[in-house]
DNA sequence: ATTATTAATCGTAATATTGCAATAAATTAG
DNA sequence: CTAATTTATTGCAATATTACGATTAATAAT
């Protein structure tokens, strides 16, 4: 045990909650605020802003990857990241959907 | 180490990381499924549904309600439980407001 | 009061996540 | 080639999460 039993639910309801867990993290809404503040790629730079070692950034930054949220390429000796806008649109739209429900059926007469 | 350095970031960051973590498991979706589609109050019926142990469910409902997103009242021998629309309307909101960012500002030539 | 029913809690094991020091890898500059 | 610079990886410790058996708590029914 340990382990989420993810073979219990369906496609979507596990890839729901892997793309929450990839923003549950203060440090990864940090790191793509960032890269939305700047609207551009950022080379570097997100190791001074956060206050986390450079190999812990650089393994939230792996898992936003892994998430496909991000892109990253080598740019010399340093990479730039910046926000995939179609991955982002996905799970605006996910996020979304997943919200959206309850909203129009107003119910007030319960419990 | 291995806990969150949450001293580092925002009120607003740590917030909107746990409200991610709180849907961030698909046993949690699922839940909050059933709830939105039975439309009510669900008494008990949601073990069943789930391949989950009782004691697993009760755990997964306890941080949901923990996170303000579910209300549990006793009913007898059973708990019913739904959405709170008030505490959704908010999640729907912040997360919105999360991803609505990006959208308007479309750099195609990033990267 | 006894029993049945349902949900919560406790205790514990397994696994996952977070964080960082140390090191490695990759590229650039001289 | 040899630094210098920047990011990734490794290894490990601390903490968190997930899951469930066993038990407890609370109420209902008899």
């Amino acid at each position: 045990m340990g382990a989420t039993k993810t073979d219990l639910f369906t496609k979507e309801q596990n890839e729901l909650a892997s793309m929450a867990k990839a923003i549950a993290h203060p440090a990864r809404i940090a790191i793509l605020q960032q890269l939305m503040k700047l609207n551009a790629c950022v080379c570097g730079s997100l190791v001074d802003e956060l206050g986390l070692a450079q190999p812990t950034i650089s393994q939230h930054l792996k898992e936003l990857k892994l998430a496909g949220i991000i892109q990253g390429t080598v740019e010399g000796t340093s990479v730039c990241y910046c926000i995939d806008p179609k991955v982002w649109q996905k799970y605006r739209q996910f996020f979304n959907d997943f919200f959206v429900a309850v909203n129009e059926l107003a119910r007030e007469d319960c419990c």
